[in-house]
DNA sequence: CCACTAACGCGAAGTCCCTCGCGTTAGTGG
DNA sequence: CCACTAACGCGAGGGACTTCGCGTTAGTGG
């Protein structure tokens, strides 16, 4: 969904154009609400022709999922300093983080329209797969180093389902405090002490 | 946001029309996948005009929204047995069921895009707070009775978040099973053997 | 360096979305 | 029963969205 090419030819043009809509998206989305962005204007921002961009992501709302995912996998490496619950309350902080602010609302809202506006069951966009996985390789590292974590599906249910849940319901307080006590709760249904 | 006027007028025809629409969209939900649902093929199949639709709803998103979240709130009344611990699974078990079919990924959907896609920050759509309002009074019926009782927001975050989030990112499991060991969480976090 | 073809550029055309102003209908309060 | 006005009906109109076929460009593999 993010790009959905399998990358037939990833050559110089197909990356070329990719960087310059994810420019043109950048710059549009520090000029205008998020509900202005349309293809049309991307695709005149970006100097790519507008078919091209309905080949290629086939709606705006795909651009977004592409560009959004694209960034916040960016600026928000995996954390592993070797001391498992401080990686862990490090990485909620900064999904709760990303999740919180303006392009992290953008994102969701992108997403959803996206996985649930067409009929055919496909995979997550490969930049929140791959975040799923980074998440799995930290666990996989502290349980290699003997310390008894919890399942990649227990992170997900306890930490990031409460962060999206309360901002789509809008009742989330979600400062840091939350997070700490989202991890806290982890820890304390799996069993852990989390040192290690 | 569900049925956004604030009821000035909410006699005869302001109801009629609404039940009108409610109808027609019942209908068309039956014959043709969500996506084609939209504002003027709902206008020809109900009789009301088109403009009418866009004072009262202002999108098709809005429509559903009010639509499906009766349809939810009238067929899944909150339980109360007097024993806590089966009114919370019962509780559980239907959320969980109301979200897993079409028409709960319908209304998450709609509520997302009502929700996110306006920046007036509002509240949440009259038929949903409702709910929430109901599985307050069950708790505090539980608690009238000297239950240990969870708060309203633990069981959001440890049982609707999970099943929420889960149908977002398509990772949900969501049997009979998965919903036992949510709330069977629920009452380990709470420290309580849930009898009352 | 050449042949092949994936991916893009182009523009027209059809379709749908949404808004607007004005006239009409029918709850509501007295 | 009457005056008032919220809410609806109506239709035109502009604008946005999306698709399509065909020609062109430029990675890719040999």
């Amino acid at each position: 969904m993010s790009d959905p090419r399998p990358a037939r030819r990833p050559g110089g043009r197909t990356a070329r154009i990719r960087a310059d809509v994810h420019r043109a998206v950048d710059e549009l989305l520090r000029e205008q609400p998020a509900t202005e962005l349309t293809i049309a204007r991307i695709a005149e921002r970006s100097g790519v022709h507008l078919g091209t961009l309905y080949r290629r992501w086939g709606s705006a709302d795909g651009i977004l999922v592409d560009v959004v995912g694209e960034r916040l996998t960016a600026r928000s490496p995996v954390p592993d300093t070797g001391d498992f619950s401080r990686d862990m309350e490090t990485y909620a902080r900064e999904a709760a983080e990303d999740l919180s602010g303006p392009e992290g609302i953008l994102f969701l809202r992108a997403l959803v329209a996206v996985r649930l506006g067409n009929d055919t069951e496909d995979d997550l966009p490969p930049t929140l797969a791959h975040r799923f996985d980074e998440m799995q390789a930290m666990l996989d590292r502290a349980a290699a180093r003997g310390v008894d974590v919890p399942s990649a599906q227990d992170v997900f249910e306890i930490i990031i389902a409460p962060l999206v849940a309360g901002l789509l319901f809008g009742t989330e307080p979600s400062g840091p405090d939350a997070t700490a006590r989202l991890v806290d709760r982890l820890h304390r249904l799996t069993g852990h002490r989390a040192v290690g």
